[in-house]
DNA sequence: CAGCGTTATGCCTTATATGATATAACTCCT
DNA sequence: AGGAGTTATATCATATAAGGCATAACGCTG
């Protein structure tokens, strides 16, 4: 047995952004492409979009600056509130994550507790 | 905006038990039936019974000592097994959420970071 | 001006989890 | 013996979320 956690930032109640939506914008800010993110996710452009879209809605900030048309057809890029709420999960989690183990082998490892 | 953390327990990679079934198991140690305390949290015996089956499998343990028939119908007790585990998440998860506070406060309210 | 590769989005299907319904079995009590 | 109140479980219904399908718009490029 052990224990996993998963975290998520939400407003009003709903799950606004998790592991899956950090991928997902590291994947664009990489491809330039939405459309490129998703295919290499393994998802189709109207799953990710729709992610996408929850959590612009979610949390009321835009994410994608994007193009369509012109050459190679457009492309999105993310935004600087995009880029500040994937920096701030990633310390947030990669945080919690050590303390977490650090926690389980406390609780768990001790003969007596 | 805020962080939440939904800490579980899990073996072989399927949920075993989480907030929901301690509150469970809680009450059944409270009641002395899985029928009642079903109805004091508001749900199904039938999906009550399911929740414990469930965890039951996933961790090869067994969590209640039920007898049927005789005076007042029945009832459910729990096992030392599922004793120690609720002591066990009940003690992690307090200690998790103390220090996700902790964090959300160190990475949030910093100027900067 | 047709084609290509994007973004954009409404509609409808489908997959999944959840719970309701129904039925059986058990044992004490009257 | 019958009733009460519980556990036990299979089957069926349903609510909800996730995503597929279809279609449109856009603008460079050849």
């Amino acid at each position: 047995m052990n224990v996993k956690c998963k975290i998520w930032f939400e407003k009003n109640g709903g799950v606004a952004f998790a592991e899956g939506r950090r991928m997902l914008l590291e994947a664009v800010d990489r491809l330039g492409s939405l459309n490129a993110a998703a295919k290499e996710l393994g998802m189709s452009y109207r799953a990710a979009w729709g992610k996408i879209k929850a959590t612009e809605k979610a949390l009321g900030i835009k994410l994608l600056e994007v193009t369509t048309g012109g050459k190679g057809g457009g492309g999105a890029t993310l935004t600087p509130d995009a880029r500040e709420l994937i920096r701030k999960f990633e310390k947030y989690t990669n945080r919690m994550n050590l303390l977490m183990e650090r926690e389980f082998k406390n609780i768990f490892d001790k003969k007596k507790s």
